[in-house]
DNA sequence: CCAGCCCCCTGTCGGC
DNA sequence: TGCCGACAGGGGGCTG
C-alpha cells in the first residue's frame, strides 16, 4: 500500500515520539518479518541503542540508532506506530514485532499480510545500494531520466515501477503521474519524446508532492503514525476511479492490466499512440 | 532485456 | 447464507 508519500508521512509522524528514545528490548512472533540479522543477534544488538534520527529512502523507513540503522519496509499492509505500553489500538491484533522503549513506550510493527520486513544493519549501502535516485532530490535529473528511457522496450508504467530507475513510485502514483503527463501507461518507454520525458519528470514530482501534502492515501490498510487516515485518495485523478468521469475531460476512466498491475487511465487525455 | 508467471500472506468483495 | 475466485499501495525469483 504505502508508496513514497505514505512512507514520508509515517516518518514525519514518528519523529516526535521516537527520536531520543532508547530501545530496551524487543519481541516478535513471526520469524520471516525479521529479515536480518537472526532474531537472536537482532535482539542483542538493538538493545541499549538510542534513536538519533529518522529518515526515509524510497519506501524504506530508516531509524538511525547509535551503531546501526533499524530499517522497516511496510510492503502492502504494514503499520508502524509508537504507543504507551498500556495503549490498545485496532491494529494491535496484527503486531508481529515490538520494540520496548524507555518511558514505558513501545514501537509496534503491525502487518496483516506479513509481507513487511524489518532489518538491522550497519551497512545501508549494501541493503539499499541498488535503488535509483530519490524523485524529490536534486539527484533525480531530467538528463538522467531521459538517459534511462533510451532504448528501453517496455511500457512506461513498468519503467516507473522499477525502483532502480527512480525509487519510491508505486502503482498509485505511477498512474497519477502518467495521467498528469497525458501519457498512456502502455507507451514504450524508449519511444517517449524529449518533451514527454520533461513533462513526466515534472508530473512524477507533482503527483508525489500532492500525495505528501494530503498525508498519503488511506484506501485500505495505510494509516499515519498517529493512527489517522490520509486524504490523498480523495484527490486522485485516475487511481481507483474506474467508470467514473475524468476530472479533466469528463470521459470515462478505464482500467486495464499493465505489468501485472491494475492500471487506471483516461482514454481521452492519455491516448494510445501509433509509432 | 523483458513479459509473464510464481511466491510470500490475509482480508474483502462480487458473483453464483 | 455460504462458497470460491479475483484482487489488493510491494518486491524477489524463475522461465522462455
Amino acid at each position: 500500500m504505502p508508496e513514497l508519500p505514505e512512507v514520508e508521512t509515517v516518518v514525519r509522524g514518528l519523529r516526535e515520539p521516537l527520536v531520543g528514545r532508547t530501545i530496551i528490548g524487543m519481541w516478535h512472533d513471526w520469524d520471516k518479518t525479521l529479515h536480518s540479522p537472526s532474531p537472536q543477534e537482532f535482539a542483542a544488538r538493538v538493545a541499549g541503542q538510542t534513536v538519533r534520527g529518522i529518515g526515509r529512502r524510497a519506501k524504506y523507513i530508516l531509524i538511525e540508532l547509535e551503531h546501526d540503522v533499524l530499517v522497516v519496509h511496510l510492503k502492502m499492509s504494514g503499520r508502524l506506530y509508537v504507543a504507551s505500553a498500556e495503549d490498545v489500538y485496532d491494529a494491535d491484533r496484527w503486531v508481529h514485532v515490538r520494540f520496548d522503549l524507555d518511558g514505558d513506550k513501545q514501537l509496534r510493527f503491525s502487518d496483516v499480510r506479513k509481507f513487511g520486513k524489518v532489518y538491522l544493519t550497519d551497512d545501508l549501502s549494501r541493503l539499499l545500494g541498488h535503488l535509483g535516485p530519490e524523485p524529490l532530490d536534486q539527484s533525480f535529473t531530467l538528463a538522467g531520466f531521459r538517459e534511462g528511457l533510451k532504448g528501453r522496450r517496455r511500457s512506461i508504467k513498468a519503467h516507473l515501477l522499477d525502483q532502480e530507475i527512480v525509487a519510491g513510485i508505486g502503482n498509485i502514483y505511477a498512474d497519477e503521474a502518467l495521467f498528469r503527463a497525458g501519457i498512456h501507461p502502455n507507451c514504450m518507454a524508449g519511444e517517449l519524446t524529449d518533451e514527454d520525458a520533461e513533462l513526466l519528470h515534472l508530473t512524477i514530482r507533482d503527483a508525489l508532492l500532492a500525495g505528501i501534502k494530503h498525508e498519503g492515501a488511506s484506501i485500505n490498510w495505510y494509516r499515519k503514525a498517529d493512527g489517522g487516515k490520509g486524504e490523498s485518495q480523495n484527490h486522485f485523478y485516475v487511481y481507483g476511479r474506474m467508470n467514473l468521469a475524468c476530472r479533466n475531460c469528463g470521459a470515462t476512466i478505464n482500467k486495464i492490466r499493465v505489468a501485472q498491475r491494475g492500471t487506471h487511465y483516461c482514454p481521452n487525455c492519455q491516448p494510445e499512440r501509433i509509432y
